[in-house]
DNA sequence: AACTATTTATAAGA
DNA sequence: TTCTTATAAATAGTT
């Protein structure tokens, strides 16, 4: 039975500490249920005990679009949506920055026929001087091009290297969070 | 004064909705504190009010960190791999947008060479000679430089890839398994 | 918001 | 674990 008000701190026998775990919990869950059904509220309640054990609920039945939901009304575009959002963006942005140089790659020697034409129409073909130096123009720039352009594709691959070594250390955390979690309950 | 057991199911009056949501939602919340401090866990309460209006705690005093750790632990892995594999799907996309670009990049130099050869064949060499050797050198060398980087990267990032997938799926593996017995457990 | 008759939750014991 | 029960806590309806 219970003898006077409960102090309000961390019980310290983990058995009785265990069972009050569960029936608060119910507790809490069933609020959340009449909650929901009484005032007609969406409800998500996340519960992680002191083991790390997960207990949910979602009145909604969906916990997902919940928290989607939260996260569109209080997160935002801001907060970090995870290192998804940016990579995304980051790619989009080096796409675009390459389309262009490949573009003013290629209009560079449109320019460039334009005036090897004129000089050819206007020194008969025999344009020496004026042609040469046109074509070293040509190279240098064709040189500047390809470069940005390997410098570009680097990063591309830089990038989506990046992002899968991230993956990688998400699952590496949840699998250390995982072996963690077997061995606390095999005691 | 409470007569009789309430009824679980919407109350009909505005007013009357409107107050025992306020007393209810005040009752969860403090349940929802009292279970984390007596019990040491961490929970996380999202309200959504039958008028949208959202209410929430987080007893570790940070939702954000709440929800991104409920992801991990449920949702992370179909997530991560849907964006994974919209990423690898863009990067190819990405990689032969490119290549077509590099494409009729060269074929228009190619079609420059045969112009300018139209030319050396109406004028004769001399000038037309050295341009034409110049512009020969530059598209080989142009078509040599493209044609190794095309190939060197795909394979690179393909194996690069290919590799951080294999990783992938013995992680995954890894996290099933220790996922299956930390729940085998539990019973 | 404050009050209070009741219901509901739950701590400890069995 | 689950049931019991004494008691604390929550709360519906009222003011």
């Amino acid at each position: 039975m219970v003898r006077g008000k409960v102090q309000m701190r961390r019980i310290e026998n983990p058995v009785h500490r265990q069972v009050t775990f569960c029936k608060r919990r119910g507790g809490i869950l069933k609020k959340a249920r009449e909650l929901s059904v009484l005032c007609d509220a969406d409800v998500g309640v996340i519960i992680f005990s002191s083991q790390g054990k997960l207990h949910e609920l979602a009145t909604n039945g969906n916990m997902h679009n919940l928290v989607q939901r939260y996260q569109s009304n209080v997160e935002g575009n801001q907060m970090e949506r995870g290192a998804l959002q940016r990579q995304v963006t980051e790619g989009v942005f080096l796409l675009r920055e390459e389309i262009g140089l490949l573009q003013r790659g290629l209009s560079y020697l449109k320019n460039f026929e334009v005036i090897m034409n004129r000089s050819r129409s206007a020194y008969g073909g025999g344009a020496g001087e004026m042609t040469l130096d046109k074509l070293h123009e040509l190279e240098k720039g064709l040189e500047l091009w390809s470069y940005q352009i390997r410098t570009k594709k680097m990063q591309m691959m830089q990038q989506e290297i990046q992002f899968l070594r991230n993956k990688e250390g998400i699952m590496k955390a949840a699998n250390e969070m995982l072996q963690e979690k077997a061995s606390v309950q095999l005691q």
